[in-house]
DNA sequence: CTGGATCCTGCCCGATACTG
DNA sequence: CAGTATCGGGCAGGATCCAG
C-alpha cells in the first residue's frame, strides 16, 4: 500500500509519499473546507479521471489521512486529525503559488472549495482584529461565496445570508489582493462590481485580505 | 513550457503545476541547504534516474525557481529569492511527514541534506534562546554533520569544528527527537553512542531539537 | 570526470465506457 | 451516485552513450 518510494529518510520524503501524488494534495484542498461526497469531489476537481480520484481516495484512507464515513444512505470523505494537519502545508503552498499566478485563463475553472482555501490563505487575522465585523457576498466566476469575518475569526461558506457587501468580481480580483490595484481603482476599471452596500467597504475587504506578490 | 496543469485556478494548484512533479520539491530540498552541482545532487537523490534530473532542473529553471550558474570551470544550481521562499512549504511538509516516520528501513538511504533540514524543521528557536551556545558533531548513518546552535540560530554544516559533544545514532534517533524516548535511554539502549563530551548536553540537543508525534 | 543526452521498457495517468 | 473496467499515451525508471 506504500505509494512509489523514494529511497530516502526524512520528513520530507516521507510527507511527499504520502501526498506527493498527482492530485492528491487538491483532494486534502477541498477536504479542508468541509467534507465531501464523491460526486462533490469530482465536481471540484473537474479535470481528474474518476478512477484516479478512486485510487487516490483509497491511498489516502490507507495513509490515515482521510476517512469515508457512511453518512445516512450517503457516504462522505472526510479528514482525519492527521489529515486535517496538513493546513499549513497546503495554506503555505497555496500562498506561494499565488504569488506568482496570473490572472485566470479561459479553460481554467474558479471553483468554490479553490477560492475558499485561497481566501483563508490571504486571511490576515491581526489586521481583521482591528476592524468592525462584516460579511461579505462575492462572486468569483460561477464561485458564490458568503464570507463572514469577526474579530481574528474567518468563515467562508457557500450559503445565504445578511451581507454589509455584495460584489462581483472578474478576472484581475488577484491585483486587488496582491495590492497592485487599489480598491477605488478596481471599481472604476470594472474588476470589481459593487452590488449591493457601500463601495468603501471594498478597501476593507482589501485590507482583510493580503498577500503581496 | 508550462507544467501539466489541472484546469484550475487557484493558489494551490499554481503551487502544484511548479513543483508538484515528482522528485522537484527533493531537488528544492536539497538546494535549500545551499548550492549543489549536477552531481552532488544525483548523489543525494539515490534513485532519480538522470534523465529525470535533467528535465526538472531545466523545469525549475523556467519557471524562475532555481538558476543555473556557472562557477569557474564548474556549474552549480542555486535557488532564486523566488525558489527560496519555499522553505516555509518544505518546513511544513517534513514536519508533518515526520510524524508519520518509522524507524529507516534496510534500503532507505539517509542523506546529509535530508537530514539537515530534517534539522532545521525541528529546531526550537526560543528554546534554544534559553540555552549557551553549543556545538554538536552528530554522525547518522553515513552522514556526519556539525551542528552549532547559538542563541536563535541553528547552522548546520558539512565541516569539521570543535564541539561540545560529538555522538552517532542509530535507527532510533527519531523517537529522541519525537520525545518518546529520554537521553539517558537512548544512550543505556544504545540508539545513541556518546564518542566525546559530556552525556547530559544529549538532553540539551533532545530539547534545542523536538517534534512531536 | 562532470554534466548531461539518448534509447527503451514499464507503469502511472488520462479519457471514456460501463456497472451495482 | 459511487465507483470499476479497459485501453492508449506519456512520464518515470534504468542503462548506456556522448561532449567538454
Amino acid at each position: 500500500m506504500a505509494a512509489r518510494d523514494y529511497g530516502q529518510y526524512g520528513g520530507v520524503t516521507r510527507g511527499l509519499e504520502l501526498v506527493g501524488e498527482r492530485w492528491a494534495l487538491l483532494i486534502v484542498r477541498d477536504l479542508l473546507v468541509g467534507p465531501r461526497r464523491y460526486g462533490e469531489l469530482a465536481g471540484g476537481l473537474a479535470r481528474i479521471p474518476s478512477n484516479i480520484l478512486a485510487a487516490r481516495l483509497k491511498e489516502l484512507q490507507a495513509a490515515g489521512i482521510i476517512r469515508r464515513v457512511p453518512h445516512s444512505r450517503v457516504i462522505v470523505y472526510e479528514l482525519t486529525p492527521y489529515g486535517r494537519e496538513l493546513e499549513p502545508v497546503v495554506l503555505a503552498l497555496g500562498a506561494w503559488g499565488f504569488k506568482s499566478l496570473g490572472d485566470p485563463r479561459e479553460e481554467q475553472v474558479i471553483t468554490p472549495d479553490a477560492m475558499t482555501m485561497d481566501l483563508r490563505t490571504a486571511f490576515r487575522p491581526q489586521v481583521a482584529e482591528q476592524l468592525p465585523a462584516t460579511a461579505y457576498a462575492a462572486r468569483f466566476g460561477h464561485a458564490e461565496l458568503l464570507i463572514r469575518v469577526d474579530g481574528s475569526t474567518l468563515d467562508v461558506t457557500r450559503g445565504d445570508g445578511p451581507v454589509d457587501l455584495a460584489f462581483a468580481a472578474g478576472p484581475g480580483i488577484r491585483r486587488l489582493i496582491s495590492g497592485e490595484l487599489g480598491p477605488e481603482r478596481a471599481i472604476e476599471t470594472g474588476v470589481v462590481e459593487v452590488l449591493r452596500g457601500r463601495r468603501a467597504l471594498l478597501g476593507r475587504f482589501a485590507s482583510t485580505f493580503h498577500l503581496a506578490a
